[in-house]
DNA sequence: AAAAAACCTTGACCCTGATCAAGAAATCGT
DNA sequence: ACGATTTCTTGATCAGGGTCAAGGTTTTTT
């Protein structure tokens, strides 16, 4: 099976030993979701952490009023719902899947044992102080950083620097990870499509050579 | 000493045992730090976590045109620096004394050893975890929520719901607190006051009875 | 393949909160 | 205690980006 492969390549496992990796393998549960499935809501009792395996899934949270606020979007090989490890048992935000996505899910238990193991715990640890820098860059970002900057880091985060970019989310999708809206989103696009910095037709995102020396 | 006294209050290390408790009491280094004292840079390495006995530190982020945010306010008992325990060694984000305070110096190292006792670790991750709740809060909040309900959720947070308060922090500090700036907490204040909902003369700040309640 | 739904774009308008400025009050340093 | 610096307040102005609306396009459903 090739479970294994993908957990040893990923971000977070492939420091792991490989009797880890077996172990591991054998317990997750490797599940497809499809496009807009809800993964779990915010509030919701949960007894498992997930891991993108592919596509990706957005992490939010919402007001009762319908006020939205994306918190993160999962990249493959990224864990998720983690923070229902201990104590407190509910999610504190809800993931939906933004297409279809393979996500394995790891009943919380079963991370309680490896966590026995020395360099799986700190392994783990620096996984959640990895998340920590990561919020506190996004309210730095989303903060003090207006639609254009917040527009070409999420580029970068997501995909790293490049050239060209195949791009599968929508732009509404898109607009939600930047913290804006749609018209938003489309009226930046418009502007850099006119400076000559983007062109975008389709899935085909490309940047103007040099762009992102240039930006530094 | 009374500084176990003070460690088996505090929210972090109150279900510790007796045992790691005098441990930590003879590792830790007490330290005043003055108003404005600056704890740690972003980007500085450091070997050392802190916990903040007395006062108050501001953890916050800035960019080189002089852009800043205040990631968190840390409240007395709670732990901060403690982000560089692994790999990673600098800190990803600056701390300033906001007040005269006391701090003890924890050296990485030593809780490292700690990190081996299960009841521990545990406290260790489910510390981590509720940051991670706290920061992904706090995201939803600076963007979905405005200057006002920013200001009485920082109260809330901070002080608990109260009819009274007695605030320490100058108003340009709150201001920063609640990612705005003092001129616009300022008008805020007067709007409250003008509606009878606030009071605030010196230290004293004062919520209209039943103030928390209607508000749910 | 047609109908329905969702998505994208563009325009007009508005609102919250930032910026700039300047005077008053409070605090700090020596 | 006094001058200097910082903080606080209030006014005038401005801008980024959100809201509302409407038409066109793409995707999904049946």
């Amino acid at each position: 099976m090739d479970i294994k492969k993908f957990l040893s390549r990923t971000e977070f496992f492939k420091g792991i030993s490989e009797k880890n990796i077996d172990t591991l393998a054998e317990i997750c549960i490797p599940k497809w979701v499809k496009k807009k499935e809800i993964l779990f809501l915010e509030g919701q009792e949960g007894q498992t952490i997930y891991l993108l395996a592919c596509g990706s899934i957005r992490i939010f949270k919402s007001a009762p009023d319908g006020r939205e606020m994306v918190i993160k979007v999962i990249k493959e090989g990224e864990i998720f719902g983690e923070v229902i490890q201990f104590e407190k048992t509910v999610y504190p935000a809800s993931a939906i899947a933004l297409e279809k996505s393979l996500v394995f899910i790891i009943p919380k238990l079963q991370i309680n044992c490896l966590l026995a193991n020395e360099s799986f715990r700190n392994d783990f640890i620096s996984m959640l102080m990895k998340k920590q820098r990561y919020l506190t860059e996004r309210i730095f970002y989303l903060a003090a950083h207006d639609v254009e900057e917040r527009f070409f880091h999420f580029l970068r985060e997501q995909y790293g620097e490049k050239d060209e970019y195949s791009i599968t989310l929508s732009k509404k999708d898109i607009a939600s990870a930047l913290g804006t809206i749609p018209e938003t989103l489309s009226r930046l696009i418009f502007r850099l499509k006119k400076q000559g910095i983007i062109s975008w037709e389709g899935n085909l995102l490309r940047i103007r050579r040099g762009f992102w020396k240039e930006r530094d």
